[in-house]
DNA sequence: ACCAGGTACTGTGCAATGCATGGAACCTGA
DNA sequence: TCAGGTTCCATGCATTGCACAGTACCTGGT
């Protein structure tokens, strides 16, 4: 009955609350290379060490970012399956995703400094 | 009436977000070097650009350190002024502490892969 | 024709966390 | 006596990752 949704199990109490902040520009910077849609997104992401998720993170997300007006989106149809929704930066998002890669070293460097001691 | 609290202005949205998680973290990190107090650790962390935090976010983050059992407390007289509680590392803290040091590069190395490319 | 399974999207509710706000208690010096 | 600095605490809100549940479309086997 249940398909257990896409994506892996959950991570520990740390990775979770690291993410948070920090998954809404990497989605951002995904989406600077070309128009994604949800899964293909979820899929990008869990190729990465430490950055999965799940279906139930990503699309609230993504409506945030809609109704943020950082990402606009378009309906396409799939050669196997629904319909599927592409995102692509808007301005604003453009914006954003360059405010974000403007302060993290800073903050990395930051952490770096505490952890390393 | 209002002392209007120590620390500075609040920051953007992005670096807000960006400290969730990790302030616990960079507390712990401090307390490594020894017990610090209250206003000892706003100090320290407002030392290092992107860190900047106020009152109203470390005390309830240490409330939750010690309900927690990651740190223990103990007060002391103060030269000048009302009594301090310093706060100290557990072996929980410590455990907390070093499983976040093993997480935490593996997680900046993902954000550095996506928004640097 | 029917239905099981995969693909893809959406919404609700909870827990954790940074932060603004307000306040209490203690000490020093004018 | 009292203004101001120091130190601590608690409440309430907004944001966000996540579990959970549901909907809709397509393909392939029987």
């Amino acid at each position: 009955m249940e398909p257990d949704i896409a994506g892996k199990p959950a991570a520990s109490k740390a990775e979770s609350q690291l993410r948070k902040g920090v998954l809404e520009y990497c989605v951002l910077a995904i989406l600077r290379d070309g128009p994604r849609y949800g899964v293909e997104l979820l899929e990008t992401l869990g190729a990465v060490n430490g950055m999965v998720t799940s279906q139930g993170t990503i699309y609230p997300l993504l409506s945030r970012l809609r109704r943020d007006g950082l990402v606009e989106t378009h309906w396409q149809e799939s050669p196997s399956g629904p319909p599927r929704r592409y995102y692509e930066l808007t301005p604003s998002g453009h914006a954003a995703l360059k405010e974000f890669t403007a302060i993290w070293p800073h903050f990395r460097d930051a952490v770096d400094h505490f952890i390393t001691d």
